[in-house]
DNA sequence: GTCCAGGGCCGTT
DNA sequence: AACGGCCATGGA
């Protein structure tokens, strides 16, 4: 039987026939609204407090915080760092992410007087420099918020669009940049500017479903798996 | 008990 | 430029 490489947008097709529409970033828009507080912001928090972290553990954290109302620039500028610590234990790594949630917290307050708005009116590429700069945010991290806070069209690449990359394979690498250009070229191609933002958007959650739930790292599960025909890796298993 | 999870930093080579 | 150690909790 020949082998025919999938292309990325039969991919997003296929997934999207099987998991539905996935509505990221997770959020509890009701919260925002009781509050009036801005749900980019959340999703900034969100955003590091996953870093190598299991979401379960990332909700109980931000579930502290909103007991406590600290989901606001001004809040985490302010709050001491034991207390903060305290706060976001749940959600692993809790020394490094209370400083790296202060670090992004005093960057905006600082340069952008805690305006969300002017903050993300920056142009995607330099915004996505200056998050780089600031200590606790690398390209995964800048690149969720981007897309996911601010709407810009820029394709998230985590863990899991890297394993099945190469496990299908689609582009058998571990550069980030690499993988972020390959997608965003052929997507770039398939569709239009309008909707590009939200097909990245879709795509990367439904990638991490897949990862989450077929494409294990150890015990993949191949015999159910929705790629199961389009993945080499399946084959040879 | 072991493994893993929606990474990133820092020091070494 | 690339790699390894480190950071930490909670669920499977």
């Amino acid at each position: 039987m020949i082998y025919v490489k999938i292309e990325i947008t039969d991919l997003y097709q296929l997934l999207a026939k099987e998991f539905g529409k996935q509505y990221w970033w997770p959020m509890d828009d009701l919260y925002h609204k009781k509050n009036g507080s801005d749900p980019r912001f959340e999703i900034i928090i969100g955003a590091i407090l996953t870093q190598n972290t299991a979401w379960s553990n990332v909700e109980k954290a931000l579930n502290n915080l909103k007991k406590n109302k600290m989901l606001s620039i001004k809040k985490i500028v302010s709050i001491n760092d034991t207390a903060l610590q305290q706060l976001i234990k749940p959600s692993g790594f809790f020394k490094q992410k209370s400083a790296r949630l202060k670090n992004i917290a005093e960057y905006i307050k600082k340069e952008y007087n805690s305006d969300l708005n002017s903050f993300f009116n920056r142009e995607t590429l330099d915004l996505r420099e200056e998050l780089l700069s600031i200590n606790g945010i690398g390209p995964e991290t800048a690149d969720s918020i981007l897309l996911y806070a601010g709407n810009k069209p820029i394709f998230v690449v985590d863990a899991y669009t890297k394993r099945i990359c190469k496990r299908i394979p689609l582009i058998y690498t571990d550069n980030y940049k690499e993988i972020q250009r390959y997608f965003q070229e052929k997507l770039e191609n398939d569709y239009s500017k309008t909707e590009i933002s939200d097909v990245y958007n879709e795509l990367h959650a439904l990638i991490v479903e897949l990862g989450k739930n077929f494409c294990k790292k150890n015990k993949p599960l191949c015999k159910k798996c929705p790629l199961n025909n389009a993945c080499n890796f399946a084959k040879i298993k």
